[in-house]
DNA sequence: CGGAGTAAAAGGCACTT
DNA sequence: AAGTGACTTTTACTCCG
């Protein structure tokens, strides 16, 4: 949208404030300031990018000088097993000339041979319509996908495909995608899509950060906090309180050597008690996929170091329909900063 | 039922023969 | 490449209100 100020000199760009995300409808619009992104925290999807600068650095004040500075052409895609960039030979037995030249069916015959007939290529079409399968399975966004289509690209030219399974090689580097984008997925949520299981997963995905040498650092606790959260249909404050548990976890050390996804799994249950809509260890284990003593063990540890004091639980479980916060949100605050 | 807690088994990771 | 060791997580269980 463009507002014209008073002057009517300049021009500024509002942006409207984005609720929910495009792509998978999800209303978890995150905005990265340290990246200058809004990205949606379900899928992953890059919704504003570059927040200041929109257009391109050139400027055509007519339709020539538009045609000869813009240098992007039909959109390209690692999706496609040629990028979508192949050349197809025309069927005619003619050059640009128009004349007739022999050599052109023999420069048809060997296009067309090369483009989908070598094995790696076909190995290739498989991996991708893998990787855009499991890829819509897990709501992943368009780019995530595109992104695993790419590193599956670097691994073949590292001939690293050889002698391993399309399959698993497509999954691990799904898991790896996910993790470098910040919206990682548990090994269990990848397995559950794919014909391989955990186990390979986890040691394939290893072998190629080996390989191709992309430094992770083991993914955060938060990353998974939203995901999770909606899993158990907790609103925004929750989301925001376990968050806030787990960057404090973070800055205390708590959090080193122990399962991101545990940590998470306990900032959550803590959190849901904290804003009053308290979840039960069981249900916040279902959603997450870890056991309740792992919950009780860590959560236990970051209530005793934060200094946290939650509210009593009340017997009334059964289906708690008064939802009237027991305590003032607000009064958590302190307990957390101390 | 929901939570607290425990001992032992299992699993993953960084190391070494 | 199997072994080791410190570690977390899981399994299976008991006890409490």
């Amino acid at each position: 949208m463009i507002e014209v100020d008073k002057n009517g000199e300049e021009e500024k760009k509002v942006y409207r404030a984005t609720t929910k995300c495009p792509e998978c409808d999800s209303p978890l619009i995150r905005q990265d300031y340290e990246r200058g992104e809004i990205v949606c925290d379900s899928c992953g999807l890059v919704i504003e990018e570059n927040l200041m600068d929109q257009g391109a650095e050139w400027r055509a004040f007519d339709y020539e000088q538009m045609v000869k500075r813009a240098r992007t052409g039909a959109p390209m895609t690692y999706m496609i097993h040629d990028k979508g960039l192949s050349t197809f030979i025309d069927w005619r037995d003619a050059n640009v000339q128009g004349k007739s030249a022999s050599n052109i069916q023999r420069l048809r015959k060997w296009q067309n041979r090369v483009r989908v007939s070598s094995s790696s290529e076909r190995s290739l079409i498989f991996a991708i319509s893998e990787i855009d399968r499991m890829g819509s399975a897990l709501g992943l966004s368009k780019d995530v996908r595109e992104a695993a289509a790419l590193m599956y690209r670097k691994a073949m030219e590292k001939d690293l495909i050889r002698g391993r399974s399309v399959e698993g090689l497509a999954t691990a580097i799904l898991y790896a995608v996910c993790r470098q984008k910040g919206i990682p997925r548990t090994l269990e949520e990848v397995g559950s899509v794919s014909r391989v299981k955990q186990k390979e997963i986890g040691r394939t995905y290893r072998f190629l950060s080996r390989e191709l040498d992309f430094r992770l650092q083991p993914s955060s606790p938060s990353e998974f906090v939203s995901r999770f959260c909606s899993r158990l249909n907790l609103k925004e404050d929750v989301r925001a309180k376990a968050i806030e548990i787990v960057n404090q976890a973070e800055q205390q050390e708590l959090t080193v050597g122990k399962g991101p996804i545990s940590i998470a799994a306990a900032a959550i249950y803590i959190a849901a008690r904290l804003c009053g809509d308290t979840r039960t260890q069981k249900e916040v284990a279902a959603a997450t996929g870890v056991t309740e003593v792992t919950i009780r063990n860590r959560y236990k540890d970051i209530v005793e170091a934060l200094g946290i004091e939650l509210p009593q639980l009340q017997p009334s479980s059964t289906t708690a329909s008064n939802l009237t916060s027991s305590s003032s949100p607000l009064s958590s605050e302190k307990e957390l900063s101390g």
